[in-house]
DNA sequence: ATAAAAATTTAAGCGAATCTAAAAATTATC
DNA sequence: GATAATTTTTAGATTCGCTTAAATTTTTAT
């Protein structure tokens, strides 16, 4: 089956939703909001794809993806996982600048040229954000990440995820000098405002909001 | 100014088919042709880019590309060949596989992007069909090639590009063994059907359809 | 428990890019 | 130069992916 460009993004955003959704079900709004789209514009969406088998829709109730669904969805991150990584470790593009592009590139239809890719680059198990990278068969690592936010005080973590998504907050962490892989210890939380004091691989000492934690993942040292 | 990937195509092959043609007007039937719509969809189009200036459109004469468009179609040009050359050189590609994916990713809108592979590719002067490559500015060499149907008996030339749009033709190529910079040599042309006979690289001897010579551009060695 | 608020769907419609069929203009032929 | 053949355009529809506004269903709050 070919999909458009549209219906895969639908596929892919419904997977990223259902991830961190209860029982894996996605309210039409939500899918609005990550879209720019109308709730209305999704709601027609949903009954094609849904006709297509892609996806389980209930009514006035939500969203899921089919196994076929789930599929093609984790082919389209792997592409854009697969097509960042190129972009940041042969052109040297900064991560800051590269989701926009990648989310063009993960809709090129070749199974061959993906393959390649794949090999060309060593096959990657992690993107330049910290994102897992699906195999060719869709199979890929879960790795234990917490949110900086409901890190301990005083222990020991390394940065390993961050939403790639935004632009804003990526150029931010490149501004203050953190990257993937820098150890973090949370020294300080302020209660006020959850605003935290972090120590940078044993070194610097600053402040971050709690909006900039929100999008940092960590793990254990 | 921002256009589809359709708009693309059609100043695309605009461009290719003006090369070709008497005074660069291209007529309604031959774009039709190449981009496999109706005639009716292309009066459609051509409308549609002369009000954008892309074009210069003259009711059932015929239409022609502005200074801007041309420039435009030239960086489609550019993308295309560039990622035809990633394709082969970085990723192994066999040159009759490639050009459906260029076609895709030729309409990746990031400029950045292209110039880093440009860059990355070490700024290549022709694709792997052997088609020159326009720089950032639009400027490309045009080699003095002529195609193989009016090349001279017993004169020796080098094969210099292929047409790079018939995947038969290029496989057809692979299997009787003749690559770009191969020396050819006529020895014999029937007058019947033009067949030829031809010797690569001074030591097979082989025969060729016309057909076949007309996909072949040749400069002297 | 009911009314208000929020979420969602339905209805109607729009622009892009295509099509077929019919009409019009151009070109070729006798 | 008239007419036949060809090319091109116009007219009318269709599909896709989107919109806004109105109607409906579900959730929340009093």
């Amino acid at each position: 089956m070919l999909l458009s460009a549209t219906e895969e993004n639908y596929l892919k955003y419904i997977f990223q939703l259902s991830e961190i959704a209860d029982e894996n079900i996605v309210k039409t709004n939500d899918l609005a909001y990550k879209l720019e789209h109308s709730a209305a514009s999704v709601t027609d969406m949903l009954k094609k794809l849904s006709d297509k088998k892609l996806v389980a829709y209930k009514k006035y109730y939500g969203v899921s993806l089919s196994k076929n669904g789930k599929q093609i969805a984790v082919q389209v991150l792997r592409k854009h996982r697969l097509w960042e990584t190129f972009l940041v470790k042969n052109l040297k593009f900064t991560w800051d600048k590269i989701h926009d592009i990648a989310e063009q590139l993960e809709h090129i239809q070749s199974d061959e040229l993906i393959d390649r890719m794949d090999e060309y680059l060593g096959h990657p198990k992690f993107d330049p954000h910290g994102d897992p990278i699906p195999d060719k068969k869709g199979n890929f690592s879960m790795s234990n990440v917490i949110c900086l936010t409901d890190a301990k005080l005083k222990k020991q973590y390394v940065l390993a995820n961050v939403n790639d998504e935004s632009t804003a907050f990526l150029k931010y962490l490149n501004k203050i000098q953190i990257s993937l892989k820098d150890k973090i210890k949370v020294v300080y939380k302020e209660a006020f405002d959850d605003t935290m004091q972090i120590i940078i691989n044993d070194k610097k000492q600053i402040t971050i909001s709690n909006d900039a934690a929100k999008n940092m993942f960590v793990k254990v040292d």
